[in-house]
DNA sequence: TCTGGGGTCCTAGGACCC
DNA sequence: TCTGGGGTCCTAGGACCC
């Protein structure tokens, strides 16, 4: 048995948390740079407030209904996840955190025998509840797929509050045929037209397909699908959370820049949370791309790739960034007015099969790194960064509604007045 | 006069997720 | 006046080689 447990609007939520008196009034929170809406609380959800559109288009509608908003405050939500994470952690022994807001817990083999599903889910909700003022949901269900299926239907669906089990036939047929095939874990908006068109509509609709027809027509994901809404798992444990193929980092300025200076700092800086992550998961690369951007919504659209072939992998932050600047005249070019940046790892591979060179001195220093993220642990990352990293002009994310850093920063501790 | 195979690598863009 | 997220994986199609 797997469960999903996640978050109902977890941004919103997390906002909610140290500021009780919003929590009654609908609230969104906007994406890196105020860009987009990216999470609607349920109270904004019934005023039918978009998810993903752009924040200048609907600033009326938000204004005219009195949302509230707010900027991402990533160091606040990482720390609440945590905390959550923590708490959903003590119910089962195997959990695997899939992404901020979501954990999958495996019961295979667990040490305590669970008769009743439905009370161990709402056993979850409350005590995350209580020790967090967070609300969850939690599904339950024989594959990963169905768990997550259940999970929708616990948040989504009229009559579960806030639990859902799939441990029969009878309630698996019932919760896929109450939700659309664009609800499938793995189902997008294009997949799904296609699918509409087949007269596949529901969840159990496609459940009812001959996976290797939908293999032919489409591919191997959707029949991997197919197969574990039919209860059968393929998304075996170890390959829900198997290592990344690759690893990016990237972002939009929160006003363009022009500067040379300003966004070869802003890629140095990408390429060291690359090899910070890359580290993290114990690969390295052999091929770093970097790409800078113009605008795309605006005229003559200015993009510029590169990709860096290492001799030997490695995951150095020196190494990447001395790429980089190498590199950096093929990129840049005057005038343009920069929107966005990033660098990626490409075709990752194992630390422990590193081949190295037969006629060069190592070019990385692996020694260092593990020196550097020793220091990064324990006293937070960027306590120790390389030379280049530091920026000498400002580029700063535009954040108009951030809301404090409650938990993370001793001055913005939250207040209570008598 | 016209036609013709098979494999590998690279890349941009598509699709999906949160 | 101007504004449009971030990350990962897959695949079709082009280029090139023999």
């Amino acid at each position: 048995m797997y469960a999903l447990v996640d978050a109902v609007a977890f941004y919103a939520s997390a906002e909610k948390v140290f500021d009780p008196a919003i929590r009654s009034k609908p609230v969104v929170v906007l994406t890196n740079n105020d860009g987009c809406i990216c999470a609607v609380c349920p109270i904004a959800r019934k005023l039918a407030i978009p998810k993903f559109q752009p924040y200048f288009q609907v600033k009326k509608i938000l204004e005219d209904n009195q949302v509230v908003i707010r900027s991402s405050n990533y160091e606040l939500y990482a720390d609440l996840s945590e905390r959550m994470m923590n708490v959903i952690g003590r119910f089962c022994d195997n959990q695997h955190i899939y992404s901020i807001d979501e954990s999958f817990l495996n019961f295979t083999g667990f040490k305590k025998l669970i008769h009743d599903w439905h009370r161990y889910g709402h056993d979850i909700r409350r005590t995350v509840w209580r020790e967090t003022k967070l609300p969850v949901g939690v599904g339950f269900g024989p594959t990963a797929t169905l768990a997550k299926a259940a999970n929708h239907a616990a948040k989504k669906l009229p009559g579960f509050d806030g639990v859902a089990v799939i441990d029969s036939e009878a309630s698996r047929v019932a919760i896929l045929k109450a939700m659309d095939v664009q609800d499938v874990w793995g189902v997008g908006r294009r997949l799904a037209k296609k699918l509409k068109v087949m007269n596949i509509n529901t969840a159990f609709d496609l459940a009812e397909q001959d996976p290797r027809k939908m293999k032919r027509l489409f591919s191997i994901v959707l029949e991997r699908t197919v197969n574990e809404l039919r209860g059968k798992s393929c998304l075996a444990w170890d390959e829900v959370r198997q290592d990344k193929k690759e690893i990016f980092s990237t972002r939009s300025f929160g006003e363009r820049i022009t500067d040379a200076t300003a966004l070869k700092t802003a890629l140095i800086n990408h390429c060291v949370i690359v090899a910070r992550k890359l580290r993290a998961q114990g690969s390295h690369t052999q091929r770093l791309l970097m790409f800078v951007a113009s605008s795309p919504h605006q005229d003559g659209y200015y993009k510029k790739s590169y990709i860096y072939e290492f001799s030997v992998a490695t995951a150095d932050s020196c190494v990447f960034a001395n790429a980089i600047s190498e590199v950096f005249d093929h990129l840049y070019k005057p005038g343009v007015r920069f929107y966005k940046c990033g660098v990626g790892a490409l075709e990752l591979s194992s630390q422990m099969f590193q081949q190295p060179d037969l006629f060069q001195t190592p070019i990385d220093n692996p020694k260092l790194m593990k020196c550097l993220d020793s220091i990064n642990s324990r006293y937070g990352v960027g306590t120790l960064a390389i030379a280049s990293e530091t920026p000498t002009t400002r580029w700063h994310m535009k954040r108009a509604y951030l809301s404090p850093h409650y938990t993370t920063r001793w001055h913005n501790l939250p207040k209570i007045h008598c």
